[in-house]
DNA sequence: ACAGATAATGAACAGTGTTCATTTTAATGA
DNA sequence: TCATTAAAATGAACACTGTTCATTATCTGT
């Protein structure tokens, strides 16, 4: 066959998309295959090489789509919560982890150059610092500098830390049972020292 | 052909796990290959699934492995450290995982469930922990109970948490420079908060 | 109606892990 | 010493993977 109308190029792209993040929801990134998103679409190989170059092409645009919805889902909880708002950032932050737990983890699997990163897609996966940024300077009442920013970023390593030994289950397995909550005390006790 | 008396099954055994971490930390997880590693022994896939079962066996073998070398540089590092021994120690922990990149990062890409772990090798991978509890608890003039592990093992989170963005350079991208610092301050904080 | 551009194809290739009947060898016992 | 037995190494077969690219079908503009 040759070109068919049936989707445009950005229909395409987004179908392939929505089917592999499907796939990577289901699979996690050790099982993910391209050729499993072609089938799933109607369209073969070639088509998904065409659209996303390679594989690692169209995981990177998971991934990206991966934070969004983490990022949505943080503003979501943040809309509406009046006190303790980094309470409910480190709360939603873990929730999604743990809703989302084979998505998540491909986000930090797939080990790629960050410069392989196109800009609008690291402008997408910005947002979700974006946010934490903004958070921590409201908590210590400052406006966003770079020392905040980087105090921020390492309170989303510290964050992080306890959410991949939580969503790996080795925490558990070592009979800690309030990892989250670990988490949060950590934070608190950073805030509260560079206040 | 069969028997050969070149290896017994414990040479064997180590044949392939130090040609399988070499070739792990010239590839990582990712570019991974049982079939390589078989030639580079000079013995075919088959013996190499008769020893390890299958690939993730070996993998998880490797990664052990290398939970044993880095408890080792761990204990040689403090081995000298009169004073600040928390600061040897996150340094210590950093320089493995910037030594080993490859091999560090094989351990949390490989996600297997932790009761899926031998005990023997489970026992293996605890030393690593076990160092920290017992550095924490001296640190904060304590013994080792169960409220200094779950603060110990919060710490290694915390530190993880650090020590994965830098390793995977997403840190650097954001223009930060001193990853490292970042952790010790954040475990600095907590410990004397503790205190 | 035709020509040119474009998009989808899918066969081909080189890999991967896994299985297991077969073969070869070493150890054992008569 | 020699036949038997048990064990270990083999490697072909299978079903998958990602990648490439010449071919072909289709749309679009003239």
């Amino acid at each position: 066959m040759g070109r068919r109308s049936d989707h445009s190029r950005v229909e395409l792209h987004a179908l392939i998309l929505a089917a592999g993040a499907a796939l990577m929801a289901e699979t996690g990134l050790s099982d993910f295959s391209a050729r499993e998103v072609a089938k799933r679409v109607g369209y073969t190989i070639g088509t998904v090489h065409n659209v996303f170059g390679n594989v690692d092409g169209l995981v990177m645009a998971i991934n990206t789509a991966t934070f969004a919805l983490w990022a949505d889902a943080l503003e979501a909880r943040l809309a509406g919560a009046e006190q303790d708002r980094i309470a409910v950032l480190v709360d939603a932050y873990f929730a999604f982890a743990r809703d989302n737990p084979l998505r998540w983890s491909a986000i930090y699997e797939h080990r790629i150059a960050p410069d392989a990163i196109p800009e609008a897609q690291g402008a997408v996966r910005g947002r979700l610092t974006g946010i934490i940024v903004r958070e921590v300077a409201a908590a210590l009442d400052r406006t966003p500098d770079a020392a905040v920013g980087t105090l921020a970023r390492s309170l989303v390593a510290t964050v992080h830390g306890h959410c991949a030994f939580a969503v790996s289950g080795s925490w558990e397995a070592m009979g800690e049972r309030d990892v989250e909550g670990a988490a949060l005390a950590r934070v608190r006790e950073s805030l509260a020292a560079a206040r």
